[in-house]
DNA sequence: ATATTACGACACCATTTGGTTTCGTGTCAA
DNA sequence: TTGACACGAAACCAAATGGTGTCGTAATAT
């Protein structure tokens, strides 16, 4: 119930190869919705739909100026993706260094259904 | 056609949540189809299908045992989610660490498409 | 005042996706 | 051998997804 309440999903909203590409557009400059779909094959409204489902997760931040709605990158929200990640570099790795990062930043949000807290599994987990 | 050719998408294979659980699952032990269903309410043909997925995206490897097939997470094709995090994340902080980590990392893999290698969009909206 | 531009809202469409049930085949157990 | 089990393949279905074109309205330009 924070102010930024992701109500789309991140993991989601980058599986789309558009979308990953107007992230990249979008990442160090603001732009309208005409120009950025001067950049795709699609059509505009297309890509105004794509630009909700980023809003939406958070990953883009609209800004109204006089008629042009101007779209911009918030990569805030790749922070969930990045503790996802961490979880499981330790298994790529041997990289005990990437286990501690993992623990060290488990709390810092809202994470708590995505990724296990070290959880046992029901299974027997006996040492290892 | 080296062994591992991620034929499907990374990023929209883990874009399903329980794709995720799957791979939460069998990070650590390989389990037969049936052992996996049995943690998921849907039915075991449904799990089939997303280990396959799963399968093509390289992030679980199957092994038959005798009459059943045992599936395991691979971590390994995490690593190019790894690296278009790692171009982000330069934004999020003013973390040089970040920058410096993404350019000594460039080409490790066959990326080339994915993320740009700091390129500069072209400018056109001039000041405010 | 009128025309043009920017863009979201709709309505619509084809394809993909996540799920189901049924069936066939290979493997193990009695 | 006969039966039960493990599992993928196939046929099918509803809903979500990614796309289109048209329209209305607010802001700007002429």
């Amino acid at each position: 119930m924070a102010s930024s309440a992701p109500k789309y999903d991140v993991f989601q909203a980058i599986a789309d190869p558009t979308r990953r590409r107007l992230l990249q557009l979008l990442v160090e400059q603001e732009m309208p919705v005409t120009v950025i779909s001067g950049h795709f094959p699609i059509s505009r409204t297309a890509v105004s739909k794509h630009l909700r489902i980023l809003a939406e997760a958070g990953l883009v931040q609209e800004r109204k100026v006089g008629r042009e709605t101007r779209y911009r990158m918030q990569p805030e929200p790749l922070r969930e993706l990045k503790q996802w990640l961490a979880y499981y570099e330790q298994f790529w790795d041997n990289k005990l260094a990437a286990l501690a990062h993992y623990i060290e930043h488990q709390d810092s949000e809202g994470m708590v259904d995505r990724v296990p807290k070290i959880v046992k599994q029901e299974r027997e987990t006996k040492g290892k």
